[in-house]
DNA sequence: ATCAATGTTTGGTATTCACCCAAATTATCA
DNA sequence: TGATAATTTGGGTGAATACCAAACATTGAT
């Protein structure tokens, strides 16, 4: 039974669960590498990190993929950017202004203002670049080895 | 002339620059460190890299206050403060909830963001926690040495 | 006016995050 | 199976934030 408050991770460990959560599958270091335009090096040791804190399975050389524990928690990090992008799409800011924005930020915004937000907000279905869902959102308790 | 992004200091950096425009007046070392529980040796630091880049005048063993610049850009600190913490409290947040929930990620909202969500709510005089002013809202260009 | 107490700064060190390069290692496929 | 490509490891860097100890400046009380 883990508690998330949502300020577990770095901004740079936020993008790649995101992005290996929108995969939906195992992920090679270069194709993370490549999108955030880091060295391979670089984003090697990131897994690694991410992996001892069980959010990832890393099998070196072959790729990583999330953890039941990582696969939920990065579910949170993606309805996170949703509803703070659907928030600020409601202040004149076009769905990528407001998607660029939240991404300076996000990993700053706690999980209970999240919940309030999407609770104010009658928990919208879609955001201004993807689904939300919200499954996760009446239960924090989660196991987490 | 300077164009001002909101992204130029660090989170510490704004928790000392907002702190010296509200007292106003020139304060000490010790006032900030113990406002901030930090070693007061870490607070003469941050001090001269603040006025280093011209945010403040520090004279050595007596105390700092803002250039005209820094007041300028302290400002600017402030109201997006308080206009990010009005944000939120139209949505389920209390005052004391929505300047903690800021006060975690305020540093890495862009100017332009704070602007248009200004804008969007029509330029309110009154935030959660304080008069929110609007002088530099429409002109960016300052000097800045 | 001096000196002790207090406040401040400097110098040194540590941690976390995020990044790079070069070298070693593993995988893959022709 | 061996060359090429991908990945990891080891070694560094810089920014941000912090602490401690020692040096230094200021101030106030005698």
């Amino acid at each position: 039974m883990t508690v998330i408050t949502g300020l577990e991770l770095s901004p740079r460990k936020v993008d790649y669960l995101k992005f290996i959560l929108k995969k939906g599958r195992t992920v090679k270091t270069t194709e993370i590498s490549s999108s955030f335009k880091v060295d391979p090096s670089t984003t090697s040791k990131t897994l690694n990190e991410l992996a001892a804190s069980g959010y990832l399975n890393h099998v070196p050389y072959k790729g990583a993929d999330l953890t039941q524990y990582g696969e939920m928690y990065a579910e949170f990090l993606i309805r996170r950017h949703r509803i703070m992008s659907l928030l600020l799409s409601h202040y004149g800011f076009s769905s990528e202004e407001a998607c660029e924005e939240v991404s300076r930020f996000e990993a700053y915004v706690s999980k209970d203002a999240v919940d309030k937000i999407c609770s104010a907000m009658g928990h919208p279905m879609f955001g201004v670049c993807g689904e939300i869902t919200h499954e996760k959102c009446f239960h924090d308790a989660q196991k987490h080895g």
